[in-house]
DNA sequence: GAAGCTGGGCTAACAGCGTTAGCCAGTCCA
DNA sequence: TGGACTGGCTAACGCTGTTAGCCCAGCTTC
């Protein structure tokens, strides 16, 4: 009972989505595992999309988490961010398909998330989004089964991830900060104060 | 009149989706456009679902000769995939994000679309892997909006290309290939005689 | 203790969705 | 002439998200 309602149905939505896909979910079958009637979620809920927006914060602070928690090393958050992606693709897929709205998130969401991320790229938020991208890009396709079936995806993720990681790449590129690969949180030398999350 | 009944419902499926966006690709506003009603829709195709089949179709066709039509350098390569995909987003998303039914496929459509990315990684078909999720990565993150309003997103791809790129890695990754990054088809040596496609 | 407010349930209903069944006009070919 | 096939049609089903409006329990305030 300390749960708001709101949060229950949250709950109840996420492991109906990751159970049995986003055709389950519908407002009548989130009631019926409730113990009530569609009608009464809008007490508590404005729309579906309202849901669906709840589900994605969670999704992004449960990645955030999930990151942070594997430490500083690339290879590990990599792992991190790939491990929890396949531990739950229905959310992972409709919390990057949303557009994210920026104002309804906790403010710190987005930035928590992506720090561990610009740290591994040594500040580098032009590295960091790169890395950020190819890490999602693989998951994605590998989740929506468009590598054929015999490829070998770990052996992409290192060979990508090997060719990203700082310590490898040539200087000349680099935004002035330290060559070593050490993960400083220096933010980037961006006009603005702070540096820019990578999203 | 050449054209049959089926590929009229793709065309304005196709415009239709990508003026107003899915929830406007409803059966009955694809029988409106083509001056039917909705039933007899069912005489030229099985379903929606089959509708949106032969837009992925379309899509990854799309893509493969706007790619093939770059030319061999990787750097035009990557802008061709990006301008494609930004000018068909919704297209791209519909493709991207469901899994492809590769037997319905018309059986070079996949590798077709593939064969000049596998060439510019020097025939290494898992740094192909990884140079497509990373650009469909970055693509899908763009069309989501998942980068922070400012963000420099140009500068993502170039870093990650000048990374990715096959010259510019170190030789000990690689998989026994040429190492300079010439055109060469060359499969890469798998088990099977010739390579898998990178999807 | 009575009155009133409010939170949170309910039923009924609406418009729109994909889809099926069944009917019928026209055309083509034997 | 007649049968088969093509490609329309109407009617209808069960599902969806959502709204309007009702009502009861419990709390607060006279």
């Amino acid at each position: 009972m300390p749960v708001s309602r709101r949060e229950q149905i949250l709950a109840v939505a996420e492991s109906v989505l990751e159970a049995e896909g986003p055709a389950s979910l519908t407002m009548r079958r989130l009631a019926t595992e409730l113990g009530i009637r569609a009608p009464s979620l809008y007490k508590h809920v404005r729309s579906k999309d309202d849901i669906e927006a709840g589900l994605q914060e969670r999704a992004l602070r449960g990645i955030g988490e999930a990151v942070a928690a594997a430490g500083p090393e690339l290879s590990r958050l990599t792992a991190a961010y790939r491990a929890w992606a396949t531990a739950h693709p229905r959310l992972y897929e409709l919390a990057t398909r949303r557009p994210l709205h920026r104002e309804a998130l906790g403010p710190d969401v987005e930035e928590s998330a992506a720090a561990p991320l610009v740290a591994a790229a040594g500040g580098d938020e032009h590295l960091a989004r790169a890395m950020w991208a190819t890490a999602h890009g693989l998951v994605d396709l590998e989740l929506a089964r468009r590598f054929p079936p015999g490829a070998d995806i770990d052996r992409a993720w290192r060979v990508a991830f090997e060719a990203l990681a700082p310590r490898t790449r040539p200087a000349r590129e680099r935004t002035g900060l330290s060559r070593d690969g050490s993960a400083t949180v220096a933010p980037s030398p961006a006009p603005a104060g702070r540096g820019t999350p990578p999203g």
